[in-house]
DNA sequence: CTGAAAGCGCTTACAG
DNA sequence: CTGAAAGCGCTTACAG
């Protein structure tokens, strides 16, 4: 049933009359004995924090595709952005005979890969950077510098300001993207002359709730709207965008709005709204590369484009 | 390992201190080894169409984690709505062991029953339904009933008008979501004393860029914007709001929208735009429902909900 | 009560 | 060249 009669002397009449017969009676095989056998599954495990914000659910949707394409099975795994539950995760995919982890976004990439690597499991690092596996990243310096100037062009600033009342909102201090993030805003402000107020940067965590709870209180604290902001994540726009929502939407014409992801809707809130879009399609192009060989533990980074 | 020591005469103390040895060395057990004995894998296997919009990418992941609250491990696959890789996808997910096949948005739910009857796994279908298998859908009829009266209500129309000059878009003229979409849009007509134009139902295709395309050949052939719109699903609402963006997206706040299916940035869009939500934590906790007692063939509907 | 054998559905090295 | 045995990592019915 495998293919393997061909290596014997079985005619093809004989072989394809086998087949149809298995056919009809609805023979499919069992991939997990043929794994058990073998040592080989041919399944690729994945995990990630969400699908439903259009980066994460448009790299769910190309990996799928490419390793179907590339004859493996893909089993992706959400996992919230709890470290236990990615480790739980990490097991079980493979308790399931994943031969390859993929981790997207992993609070803790390191101890994934301390995980697997007494199994002789190969781990991936997509999206945020790890030190024990090849990573594959946004170029979020560069990108973040881009949307930060592009930002400060759109503002309203008076002669001789000094300061940009630039908002930075959103995020998770303690990752990488995060940093390297906050690293190109602050460059962007020096590069222009500028320099962002200590408190108009705002690591509140990534979750809307907690970024319109943040935003709420910045506006209020700040006696009024900042001059501009720069969103960490479409997940935090949202709370942004709630905000506004219940104060009136309107405002939103009248801010600079840059945003590091994108979104097709969001994209057109506001008549200022300047998105960040992460080249997913170019990140699986070097992920399948590297599966398909392995290299060493470096990070590749990918450039990520200006939507206005 | 698995806990059978307890049926032995092993002392508590004996079993922890081999546990504690095979977790040191980090010993993870083989679920396909398991599963091949037990002839029982605790796979659920999922297809969907898509994961890129919040209908699809909450219902899986709400399924995800019920599953596995519910100890399953759940596989989900998505496959475009392709009919051919709908049928690889899951022969796929039955030779990876999956116990029950949940098929969500199906192009031909029934085809798939056909070929996981024979191996004795069970099927379950969302979102659209089928005849050989339990289905758990959305009231689509009152859903777009109630969303089509809303829009005729903000509808600005002359004293004496028998049309509405209401434009529906997107769908699928096959399935049965789009034929109870244009049931309900028809009889909401009807029960205001109004009749719909022929031409202006509009069915062709949820892909963004084909509705695009009927949009700006309808607005054409129109000599004008429709009245108002209802657009079937937010897939095709991108195509929509591509065709605004490109003619002038402040002509958006002056026609009342209303779209079947929910996003949160989409709903800001405009000042009229009108959004259908299907409860999908209600959907999903009656799918598992049926996953632990399983019922006859019937199609159970789930209300949804208008927000504005 | 418990050790050891049988067997799940495959693949492949080996004997004849 | 090819039939039949061994074995992947588990679980469980069975013998003693």
């Amino acid at each position: 049933m495998n293919g393997t009669w061909k290596r014997r002397r079985i005619s093809e009449k004989l072989a394809e009359k086998v087949l149809e017969v298995a056919h009809q009676h609805g023979y499919i095989p069992n991939r997990q004995a043929s794994a058990l056998r073998k040592n080989r599954s041919g399944v690729l495990g994945m995990i990630i924090p969400v699908y439903d914000n259009r980066y994460f659910s448009s790299i769910a949707q190309t990996f799928e595709k490419l390793a179907r394409e590339a004859g493996f099975f893909p089993t992706i795994t959400c996992t919230q952005r709890d470290p236990e539950l990615e480790e739980i995760a990490a097991r079980s995919l493979m308790s399931y005979g994943a031969e390859c982890l993929i981790c997207v976004g992993a609070t803790d990439p390191d101890a994934i890969a301390q995980i697997t690597k007494p199994a002789g499991i190969r781990t991936i690092n997509l999206d945020l950077p790890g030190t024990q596996a090849p990573s594959i990243i946004t170029d979020n310096y560069t990108a973040s510098f881009e949307l930060t100037k592009t930002i400060i062009e759109r503002l309203d600033l008076d002669d001789g300001q000094r300061t940009t009342d630039l908002l930075f909102i959103g995020g998770n201090g303690n990752d990488h993207n995060t940093q390297q993030r906050v690293k190109g805003f602050v460059d962007a402000h020096e590069d222009t002359g500028l320099i962002p107020q200590d408190n108009f940067i705002q690591i509140c965590g990534y979750e809307a709730d907690s970024t319109e709870t943040c935003f709420s209180r910045f506006v209020s604290e700040n006696s009024g709207l900042p001059n501009g902001i720069f969103v960490n994540s479409t997940i935090s726009l949202e709370g942004v965008i709630n905000w506004f929502h219940k104060t009136g939407i309107h405002r939103l014409n009248n801010i600079p709005l840059g945003c590091f992801d994108w979104d097709p809707f969001a994209a057109l809130l506001g008549k200022n709204m300047i998105m960040t879009r992460q080249n997913v399609p170019e990140m699986m192009r070097m992920l399948f590369k590297e599966i398909a060989s392995p290299s060493s533990n470096e990070v590749t980074q990918i450039k990520a484009e200006l939507v206005m």
